[in-house]
Formats: C-alpha cells, sequence, structure tokens
DNA sequence: GGCATAAACGGACTATAGTCCACCTAATCC
DNA sequence: GGATTAGGTGGACTATAGTCCGTTTATGCC
C-alpha cells in the first residue's frame, strides 16, 4: 500500500488558501472575511475552498495548527514547568498546571478571533477538534489526584473558552481574568 | 407622560409569535425550526417577527424569560437554600450556592436546546443578556469570601454555559456532570 | 365620525454559508 | 506516449439570516 500522496495541484490550492486566509483575517479581522472573499483571493472556487476546509471554523483550526503544534510540544516535551524538563525533574503537577494555563492564555490572547471562530462556527465544534482533546488529557493527567479528574478537566477548559474569555477580559481586564484563573488552579489542586 | 402602551395588533402579533415559535421547536426541535416557518406558522412577516425580537436568539430568549422568572423569583425570595428564606433563616453561602447549582442545572436540562441557542446566535449574546447579569450578580454575593468574587462568578458561569453543558453532558452523563459542579462549588467555597 | 400621526406591518431584497455535480487533470501503468 | 482513473476543481444553486422601506392601521384628539 504506497501512501496516497496528495495531488501537485491540491497542495497548491491548500497552500494558495491558507496564505490568503491569513492575509485577509490580519487585514479585516477574522468576523468581518466571507468564505467568498477567501476563495477569490486564493484564486479558487468555493468548492474546493470547503471540500479541504469543511467550514469556516475548519479554516481556522487549519490556520492555527502550526502554533497550537508549538504549544503541545513544548507540553510534552519541552522545559519544566510547562513540559516535564529531562528525566529526573522534580516539578508538581499544580506547577505544571499553573504554566499550562498561562501558556495557553498567552496562545489564546493572542489569536483570539482566530480561536473563538474555531470553537463556535458549529455547534459543538470545540469539543470534538483535536486540539481541545489534547489539552483536556493534559489537564486530567495534572488532576490525578482529584475524584473525577476528567470531569475536573473539561471544567477547567470551560473557563479557557474562547467565547468566555473574550467576554470576560472586556469586563475585567487580563490581569484579573488571569488571576481568577489561578485561584481555580490552586483550588483544583489544593 | 402617559405611558406609550403597546398597541393591540402588536400585542396580539407577539402573543402569536410566541405560541407558533412554542409548538414548532417543541414538534421539529429548535434548531431545525427557520425564521421564515416561525413567521409562516404565526400568520406574520418576517419584517414583523425581526422588529420585535431581533434575531433567533431574542426569540429563544423571549420564550425562556417566564420560566427564568420564577426561577430568579425564587431566588430572591423563596425558601431557604435555593432563597434566603424568612428573615432570621440560618443559611450558609456555600448551602445556597449549591443550590443554585443544582436549580440551574435543572432549568438548563429542561430547556438545554433553547438556552443554547439563546446564548450562541451571536459572538457575546450570553454575556449581555439580562439573566446572566442576574446569574452573576447572584453568584457573586454568594462568593463575597473570596479575592474577586466578580471574576471567579464568571467562573463559575463558564462552567454552566449551555455549549459547554451540553458537550459534556454526551460524553459523561448528567450525574458525573453535576458531581464535578458540586466539587467547583466545593473548592470556591471551602 | 373624521383626521393626524406615530407605530407597526410584511414581503421583496441582500448577503453569506454551505451543497452539488458535470467536467478536468495529475499520477500511474502498460 | 497514450489510456485509465481516482481525486480535485469551480461555479451555479439552495437555504437561511437579517435589512429596508413603502404601505397599512391603531389610537388619541377635535
Amino acid at each position: 500500500m504506497s501512501p496516497p500522496r496528495e495531488r501537485a495541484d491540491a497542495a497548491r490550492n491548500r497552500a494558495a488558501v491558507l496564505e490568503a486566509a491569513a492575509v485577509l483575517f490580519r487585514e479585516r479581522g477574522v468576523e468581518a472575511v466571507s468564505m467568498d472573499a477567501v476563495a477569490a483571493a486564493a484564486g479558487v472556487g468555493k468548492g474546493t475552498l470547503f471540500r479541504r476546509f469543511g467550514d469556516k471554523a475548519g479554516l481556522a483550526t487549519a490556520l492555527l495548527d502550526e502554533q497550537e503544534r508549538d504549544l503541545q510540544e513544548a507540553i510534552l516535551f519541552g522545559p519544566a514547568p510547562l513540559g516535564p524538563g529531562p528525566p529526573g525533574t522534580k516539578v508538581t503537577s499544580q506547577e505544571r498546571l499553573r504554566a499550562f494555563v498561562e501558556a495557553y492564555l498567552d496562545h489564546l490572547l493572542g489569536h483570539l478571533d482566530l480561536v473563538r471562530v474555531s470553537e463556535t462556527a458549529a455547534p459543538g465544534a470545540r469539543y470534538r477538534i483535536g486540539a481541545y482533546r489534547f489539552w483536556h488529557r493534559h489537564v486530567a493527567l495534572l488532576l490525578a489526584g482529584r475524584a473525577d479528574p476528567v470531569a475536573d478537566a473539561h471544567l477547567l477548559l470551560a473557563a479557557l473558552a474562547a467565547e468566555h474569555v473574550a467576554a470576560v477580559r472586556v469586563e475585567l481586564g487580563d490581569e484579573r481574568l488571569r488571576g481568577s484563573l489561578r485561584g481555580l488552579v490552586d483550588a483544583l489542586t489544593s
């Protein structure tokens, strides 16, 4: 079974779409850009755009993919406290969880509109994409001491939903937002 | 300044729309009903429907209004632990918060699709509607012991967002969902 | 009752997401 | 290099949310 490679025209168009979308989103804001506009700017038909990315959330997810990979890498293999550090490193779950929340918030606040679209375009979209599963698994592992780490991990991630963070940020500002999340981590790992 | 009363035709149409919407939503599910269908069933033009309710979220909010009023009444004036009870009643903030979360979950799970639409139709819709403000104020008062009750109240309500509850419920079931929320309340009021 | 007016009405209109399918082409095999 | 074909392409099409504005009507006043 030779792995069926991606066809050259497909690869070209995928790159063109991502490039065009990145530019348009930066110039006009994610919300204000229609899928028609992205297709036109990429020199591609609507059908191609949707076949490849499914919907606007899929396009946003694809654009976020690279940055999220970096963060995921750092969590799995990077230095403590975000990552596990080299073998023998001493770091508590609480420290790692705090570091995760900080890092995730940095990531989120840096791409808030994009994440928001990727999470809210379709109902339940957030919970189906691979990234959520990754964050959830990581947090659940760090909450191993709790009665129901899986449920509690969802709870913590609810407070990190783009929609929620966007709304609360406007009212309270970044600092109080960060503070309350630190408080939550502490409350869950005390 | 005599208060300008609602015109008779307006009142009639408002009632017709709410009635028609309630029936259609029950029969076909909230998601599957278009605004056109609601307007047609109510014997009303699209313009009238949108003028009055703004958008689909507004319509859902109007439908929820009555039930939410009951809950709000019970919180403000009803018997303990959900309400304050008669003067002199002894009830802790933790007890009242637990009761609120239980009662709100009952309400939410009973109208999940409707609440979901009311919260997610427009970006940030959830945080602007009056009901959210009410729940937030109530929770913040009960969290008076915390360093930042306002921020922490948003945190707790994030875990009660319809989108979140709908997704987690499917994975964990109602019991574990309730359990994790009880755990959060305890963690925030310890 | 007739009139003035502000409010409400409703359907045509626009914009956008997302689907569908007839056609095209890159890769493969001989 | 020509035939084969899986997969890709793109634009016409549908469905729906939401807007606009000319027309209608309830209401208060004379």
